[in-house]
DNA sequence: AAACACTGTTAAATGAATTTAACACTATTG
DNA sequence: CAATAGTGTTAAATTCATTTAACAGTGTTT
């Protein structure tokens, strides 16, 4: 029995999700996607996209015969949709709920994207459906004026954080630390 | 003139942050750090502590006689509040408002202190200060009974998120996305 | 003080993601 | 159809974070 292309079960590093995603939003945008593309698309030089096709599709995510375009298979676009979607909640979060200046969530939500689990992107979303409901829009107005009014507000300049905030309890944290270790 | 350590006003890597904090979990619970320490609480191999404090004290971080306890230098401690700082804001976010279940609030918290930017994580610290608010805790109280009545609606089979929201406009944000690619 | 148990470092190897330089293939166009 | 421009790949090198195995230093116990 010869080894079949992996099936893809596992997980993709955040590398890989994120030329995923590119190829998505090429094909979304010109039905096809070009090693180029994605190279200029996301800075990187050619051989790096070269090499993160090769891997995609040795993982059964994107069909590529040499020197012709990408395409995402089921699974790949699946996988791809899921991220892309990601994405747009966190960039609604943060500019619609947050009101971050829409270049920095761009930057913050693409890499989100791959960092925060599923379980709290569904928290996310229910928060933007909560302020989207009848009646509820007022209390983001409410807050935002509550944020404007913070503006001139100084942070700590020693720590410049978590001064008014409760401490979380490290020691108590310290055994899960290991989990989260492994996702750096 | 031979080369000065580096005063490091550059910025470190997720990993070399994230041993930044954990010297400063174990400088505050315990008073000190140990190689050991720092490799059992994240679970790496104590030559991958080595080498990273030998790389934080390159950069002025820390302070490490060889076979002795590693403590933060000022500015080694400062930079590591403000991980730290990151971290209390987005534990408290994940748990106190979006109702993320703990353990999965802390993996996720220890992955986006390192990535979130400084401008997001304000508006995060804003958002958990309005809900403290007078008056502003039932608020708080209406989201989670309007998220607990979320709990049975599914979501999209194919594809999990964004049916419902609004997508971004990809084309224009290709431009941007060369800069995010720089933070993968 | 010798033996033992820790603790920490060095050395060597690995894997992921990248780069540049050079080469190969494709397609247009003169 | 040959030259050229453009697109894609391979090869080789680099950087970062990590591992295991072996060694070195420290300190306690008897």
């Amino acid at each position: 029995m010869t080894p079949q292309p992996h099936h893809s079960r596992g997980s993709l590093s955040p590398s890989l999700e994120h030329y995923l995603r590119a190829i998505f939003d090429l094909q979304e945008s010109k039905g096809y996607a070009r090693v180029t593309d994605i190279a200029s698309m996301l800075g990187v030089a050619k051989p790096a996209v070269s090499a993160a096709v090769k891997t995609l599709r040795s993982n059964g995510l994107v069909s590529h015969r040499v020197y012709e375009s990408i395409l995402l298979t089921e699974e790949g676009a699946k996988r791809a949709k899921g991220v892309s979607g990601k994405f747009s909640i966190l960039m609604h979060f943060l500019t619609d709920v947050l009101g971050v200046e829409e270049e920095q969530a761009f930057v913050d939500a693409c890499v989100m994207e791959h960092y925060v689990s599923g379980n709290s992107i569904d928290r996310f979303l229910d928060l933007l459906r909560f302020f989207e409901e009848p009646g509820n829009q007022e209390i983001l107005e409410k807050f935002h004026q509550f944020r404007r009014s913070c503006e001139s507000v100084d942070t700590c300049p020693t720590c410049s954080y978590h001064c008014d905030i409760s401490v979380i309890d490290f020691d108590d944290m310290s055994k899960k630390i290991k989990q989260s270790k492994r996702r750096i």
